[in-house]
DNA sequence: GGCTGATTCCTAGAGCCTCTAGGGATTGGA
DNA sequence: TCCAATCCCTAGAGGCTCTAGGAATCAGCC
């Protein structure tokens, strides 16, 4: 009988895939092995253990949902870029929930330099500091408003994924209000003061 | 020889504990069972199993944290009140990571309907609603506004957690700016035109 | 074609986990 | 004292991760 032809990136979409399908924390190494028609042993020699092929699973998704930022925001300044960035973000997360949970993980100090360095981390932050330049932000406030837009999208999702939201149908129209109201903040951010660090 | 004296509420305490100390996820029932010197079976008498257990360390969790939160925002208004309650929920998740990290599983529809009917919940949805009313909100735009307040403070910590934040040292720093510029925030709240839904 | 080395996939098995079924021991109350 | 409820046990099925070592298959080379 021929060979299944695995390899780490081939088990790492199969696994995207399932991640999405059955949620991120039913994705096991026997059960994808299953998936190919192998054995769970077999899949020790393309990946180190559970935890290697989840972290590829995060690192995929980053890659793709930095990219689908990149194309929603390219040529936009201001409140458009704003929107078109939650915009992309939270469509890729509703669209890709088990590849979005595996970017939420936590990761260990190693794995997030290692992370660090690679292109969709870096790209990522260019991507946010450009959209906030464009506002006539600077260090710090740069840093300051970035780290609350990333984790106000990011908190936003988590609670329409664990059902924090009562009224399902209003969520779109908060959503809308809640980037009307982020522009606002943005135009309105309190200035760092150099004299008062 | 006599026995442990296990219950619901003891098993809970001390997964919560558990949690807190070794990571939520690893939170186990012979792990807890170890812990009583009992064996595993003996913990299904008390608890339907492992996911029951993890419900209730969120209940117990969510139960906590409210209570922090209402004792430090008592008495308090405007700037004051989001100060406190924002301080108050990320120093309960810091305090708490295991039981932090429960309070945002993933529930079913039946957890969530089971959950809202708790005291913990209402008063949670409350201390937030009094809060924005100082700003003068109204609804919907009080619903819009606490969404994002919860979301905001959740993302944060959890980028916090995750390792998202690369210069440890200036989280204080960071976190403590955010708060000015969502307390701006909610004092130039765009309002919701009636006229125009 | 035949050889060779690397790679792929296998079997076997240890160890840990969840959860069920059913049975003996311990308790508090009648 | 005795009964019923409750607690905790043993036994065991079945799933998971991961290691060790062996057999099959492939690619490239003569």
């Amino acid at each position: 009988m021929g060979r299944a032809g695995l390899s780490a990136a081939k088990l790492t979409e199969a696994a995207a895939e399932m991640a999405d399908d059955v949620g991120f924390e039913q994705v096991t190494v026997s059960a994808l092995a299953r998936r190919f028609g192998v054995k769970d042993a077999s899949l020790y020699s393309h990946v180190k253990n559970l935890r290697d092929l989840r972290v590829r699973i995060a690192l995929l998704g980053g890659e793709e949902m930095t990219d689908r930022i990149a194309t929603e925001v390219a040529g936009r300044a201001g409140k458009d870029a704003l929107v078109a960035f939650a915009n992309a973000y939270r469509r890729y997360a509703l669209d890709h929930p088990g590849r979005y949970a595996a970017t939420q993980m936590r990761f260990t100090p190693e794995e997030v330099a290692a992370a660090a360095d690679s292109a969709g981390m870096r790209r990522s932050i260019e991507l946010t500091y450009g959209m906030l330049r464009a506002y006539g932000l600077t260090e710090p406030d740069l840093t300051d408003a970035g780290r609350l837009l990333r984790a106000t999208f990011h908190g936003y999702v988590h609670l329409e994924f664990s059902g924090g939201f009562n009224h399902p149908r209003e969520i779109e129209e908060s959503w809308a209000r809640s980037l009307d109201a982020l522009h606002v903040l943005l135009e309105n951010w309190p200035r760092h003061d150099r004299k008062n660090g």
